[in-house]
DNA sequence: TGTACATCAGTGAACGCGCGTTCACTGATGTAC
DNA sequence: TGTACATCAGTGAACGCGCGTTCACTGATGTAC
C-alpha cells in the first residue's frame, strides 16, 4: 500500500543524491505524494513538499507534472487502484463450491467489506480516492472512463450477478449502486477517521457485517 | 437558512458605515462566515474575507472571535442548529392519528428525510456541519455536550421510540445510530454535491425513499 | 443638566509563512557520425 | 573507438498571493458624579 509496485527500494525518498540527474524523479515525487495523502488526505498533497522530500528544487517537479493538480490526480489514481486491488483480493477469497445465488451475495459482501477495510486501514488514501472535497461526481466520471478494474465497476458487476442469480428483482436493479454505495460509504467514513475508528477490530467487524446485512436485506 | 434569526435586515454586510463603531460586528462576521460556508463549505470560511465583507480592518475580528477556528466553530454551530430545525419541522408534520408503531417509524423516516433534504438544499452548510475534514469524532463529541436539540439526539430519540413501539428488537438497538446514520449520510453526500445532485426532485425523492425503506427493513 | 473620564471597539502597519508557478540558465547524458 | 553536439532534467532566483495573527494606537461611547 505504501509504495508503488515497481519501486526499487533503496533510493526512494533519500535526501542525498550523488548524480546530477535524479534518475526517477517522477516516481519519487508520486511516492512522496502518496505518502502525504496517506498521512493527511488529499489536502496534504503539496507539490513543494514532494520536491523537498525528493531532494530537488521546487520547480523541478514541472518536468514531470504539469501542475499540483496533476500530481494529486496521479495520487488519486493510485489510491483508487489500491482500493480495487483490495476488492479483488476479497473476491478471490470466495469459495468456488457455492450456489450461484450464494456466490452472488458473497460477491456483493466482499466488495463492501473490502471498501470498509480499505477505509479503516488507509484513511488518508481512502479520503483521497472517495471523499473528494469539491465533487464526488468528477471521481465517478474519471472512474467510468478507462478499462482498468475500479471500485465502481466491481460494485456494478456484483449487483448484476445478484440479478442474474435471481436474488435481486430486476425492477430494483436501477439505482441500486447508489443505495449500496451510500450505506457502505457512510460507515466507511465513520471507521476511517470518525468515532468508530478506535473500536476494537472485533467490534468494528461486527458492525460492518450488520451493515452489510442491512444492505442485503434492504435492497 | 441564509441569515441568523435575529438579524436586523438592513445593515447586514453593507460596505459603507457611517459610525466609527460598527454596532454589531460579531453578528455581521458570523453571517459573512455562514455565507462563505454556504458557497464553499468549511474551507471557505476565511477570517480576513469576513472582515472585508463587514467593511472593517482584518484584526478587528479579534474583538469578537479568538481565532479563525472560533469563527468556524460558530458557523458550524449555526449549521447544526439549522439541520436540527429542519428535522423538527419534518417531525411536526407527522399526523397525530397514527398507531404508536407507525408513528415511531415515521419519526425515524422524518429525521432521515430532513437530513437528506438539508444536504441537498444547503450542501455547503451540510458539509460544514457533518463532513468535517479532520474528524467526525469532534463533531459528535461537540454535539452530545450541551442540551440544545441536535441531529444526533433526534436520531437517537427516534430509534428509542422504535424500540418502545416494539418495531425494533432491543437487542439490535445498540449501534443502530451508526447503521442508520451511515446509510443516510452516504446518500446525503451524493445528493449534496455528488453525482445525484443534478437529478430531478422526483427522482431524488424516489431514491431517498428507497434508501429509507432499506434502512427500515434492514435495521 | 453638564462635564470628566474610563472603557474598549475598531485602526494602521507590519510580521512571517508557505504555497504554486515562471524565467533564463547549466551541465550530464546518450546519440550520430 | 573517439569526438561533436543536441537534448532536456534539474538549478537558482524570484514573483505575487493571501492567509492568520500581533503590536501599539485612537477616538466614540456611555457612565459616575
Amino acid at each position: 500500500m505504501s509504495t508503488i509496485k515497481t519501486m526499487n527500494s533503496k533510493e526512494g525518498i533519500s535526501p542525498a543524491r550523488g548524480t546530477y540527474r535524479h534518475g526517477d524523479l517522477r516516481r519519487t515525487l508520486l511516492e512522496a505524494g502518496i505518502e502525504m495523502a496517506r498521512h493527511g488526505g488529499p489536502d496534504a498533497v503539496v507539490l513543494r513538499e514532494a520536491t523537498r522530500q525528493a531532494g530537488v528544487v521546487p520547480n523541478a517537479a514541472y518536468r514531470h507534472f504539469a501542475s499540483q493538480q496533476a500530481l494529486l490526480e496521479a495520487v488519486r489514481a493510485h489510491a483508487l487502484s489500491a482500493a480495487a486491488a483490495m476488492m479483488e483480493a476479497e473476491l478471490a477469497n470466495i469459495g468456488g463450491s457455492l450456489s450461484a445465488a450464494s456466490s452472488a451475495s458473497e460477491s456483493l459482501r466482499a466488495v463492501g467489506r473490502a471498501y470498509l477495510r480499505f477505509a479503516h486501514a488507509e484513511p488518508g488514501l481512502f479520503r483521497t480516492a472517495f471523499a473528494v472535497q469539491a465533487s464526488t461526481a468528477e471521481a465517478a466520471a474519471a472512474m467510468s472512463a478507462d478499462g482498468a478494474p475500479n471500485p465502481f465497476r466491481l460494485l456494478s458487476a456484483a449487483l448484476d450477478r445478484l440479478v442474474a442469480a435471481g436474488k435481486l428483482p430486476a425492477a430494483r436493479r436501477a439505482g441500486a449502486e447508489y443505495l449500496a454505495w451510500s450505506a457502505v460509504h457512510g460507515l466507511a467514513l465513520l471507521v476511517s477517521d470518525g468515532p468508530l475508528h478506535s473500536m476494537t477490530a472485533a467490534e468494528r467487524q461486527a458492525i460492518e457485517e450488520r451493515l452489510l446485512d442491512m444492505v442485503e436485506k434492504g435492497l
